[in-house]
DNA sequence: GTAAAAATTCAATGCAATCGAATAAGCATG
DNA sequence: CATGCTTATTCGATTGCATTGAATTTTTAC
């Protein structure tokens, strides 16, 4: 079926004769005449009673007509959409590795909203690597990860935030001095076998723990935090998470050699947002050089 | 903009390629990528990422696809209408004089749901005249009209009621003989200048009343029951509409003469309802002969 | 690296929409 | 009720657009 025959129809029904519709949709007469014909034959229906000069809707004409309507609605809006010029447009799916989501999605999902209100967003959270692949895949857009320094090549990353490691303890324990903490206390590791957990291994290993020393694994921030607040260990993570979830009795120090947490934006070079990722990025609040 | 390729977009999303699309589609796979291919330049957007095997859509292209789905939902409800063999099928204007409306709408509505949900009603209520005027004009298809013997030829007619008139007036008044009544008590004339008006006007007529009696005309039924109620006069009106409106005190007494007032349904001869207006009958709860 | 799968391109074909002119059908004068 | 006027339909010629099958290119899988 052709839209256009429907236009047709209701400029027909609006201006209530053929000769005048046909002069304001640039055609002639006998080619309007003819097109409403092929849409009743394909109808199956008699559009017009043409018994009388002009033509009149029959019942079942003003029904199609009325029917009408809200399909060249849909069709605007089809065409709304194309024609818009904002730099995002479309619907997008974007990874969250699991620990930036809590944080960075309200935010991100706000800025969207205001920023392109063209575009719409299905989220997904996952692992690090989990997102990587489906980034390469194409069966995400997007995805904000843990750079752990091993993004494919076929990726391409804008840096969104670095957030400096830190140790947290309960306030009686942070008393002590680092190494004694070290040695004393159980260490509660966050999911030692994913990106983020792989760079914690990686920085532990370099304080020399004693190697009878207790360390509890754990895939959850805030049970973490929780037995952190209870006095029954320490931890090891990016600030901005421990001060998510932290308590009064709950302290920090800085981790003493500079060590960071990189958020990135993935995205595939040759994908959707090839030399585009700066837009969405700007909706997690990076500014880039526009240049 | 033709829905046959928006349906090939919605199809080739759902089977995730070209090719099998094409198969389900009955078509050649060239035939189906042209298609799409014209489609993207119509919009002016690229709906398939092509830089993998099978294509992709892009973002645009699953925004697109979210407004293609209810637009070809309206296609289809569309075509429903066409196909369905419903006697009655379309969006049907109907006038009602307005006081048969008050009595038979609620029933013909609730009739048309139920035996003709394909068809919709705009419903006008207005004098006899006007009405038939307007099926003549083709302004509506069908009216519900007092026939007072002089329907044009080109309108047919099925009697939808008869209705006696009835003399009404207040116990203490319907007590005297008819005639006493007709010269000592104000009469209350409905409508003295429309159809169902002239009816009451000429059956007055044969009655004598004395030339000096009083008549107060008034376009308000319920409004001649309340004076009649009130004991202010005696009224001449069909049956059913005493009976709307009568209270407990009012009595009646049959015209003398059998007298009454013909309910129509009118419908153009040439019009919507050609050899149609039994069907339409049926929803006003007659019962014609089929045959 | 090679074969297989998948999509695009191309030239030829056929169908469908459009045009202008002629005809036919309501409609409004007198 | 006859005439001209407006309006829509029909008709044949033309143009343009979608489809086809074969050839080609591109991507993917082994």
């Amino acid at each position: 079926m052709q839209t256009r025959s429907l236009k047709s129809l209701v400029q027909i029904s609006q201006v209530g004769s053929f000769a005048k519709a046909a002069e304001q949709l640039n055609m002639t007469l006998s080619a309007l005449s003819m097109q409403i014909k092929s849409l009743e034959l394909e109808l199956g229906v008699n559009l017009f009673d043409r018994s009388v000069r002009p033509p009149r809707l029959t019942p079942i004409g003003r029904s199609i007509l009325d029917e009408a309507i809200p399909l060249l609605r849909s069709e605007e809006s089809l065409l709304t959409i194309c024609r818009s010029n904002d730099t995002l447009i479309g619907r997008f799916r974007i990874g969250f590795v699991t620990t930036a989501a809590v944080r960075f999605l309200p935010r991100f999902l706000e800025q969207a909203q205001l920023k392109a209100p063209q575009a719409t967003f299905e989220i997904e959270t996952g692992l690090s690597k989990a997102l990587e692949l489906k980034v390469l895949n194409g069966q995400i857009d997007a995805a904000i990860v843990t750079d752990a320094g091993s993004l494919p090549e076929a990726l391409s990353e804008i840096v969104i935030q670095e957030e400096p490691f830190v140790f947290a303890a309960h306030e009686s324990i942070l008393a002590d001095e680092l190494k004694e903490i070290l040695k004393n206390h159980p260490f509660f590791h966050f999911m030692a076998d994913t990106g983020i957990g792989k760079l914690i291994t990686n920085e532990m290993l370099g304080y020399g723990r004693p190697r009878g020393a207790r360390t509890v694994v754990l895939d959850n921030l805030e049970a973490i935090m929780e037995c952190v607040a209870a006095g029954l260990g320490f931890t090891l993570l990016p600030q901005p998470d421990v001060e998510r979830y932290r308590t009064k009795c709950v302290k920090m120090i800085p981790s003493p050699k500079p060590f960071h947490r990189k958020l990135v934006l993935a995205t595939a070079r040759d994908g959707t947002f090839a030399s585009r990722d700066r837009s969405l990025a700007a909706l997690l609040g990076v500014q880039t050089a526009t240049r």
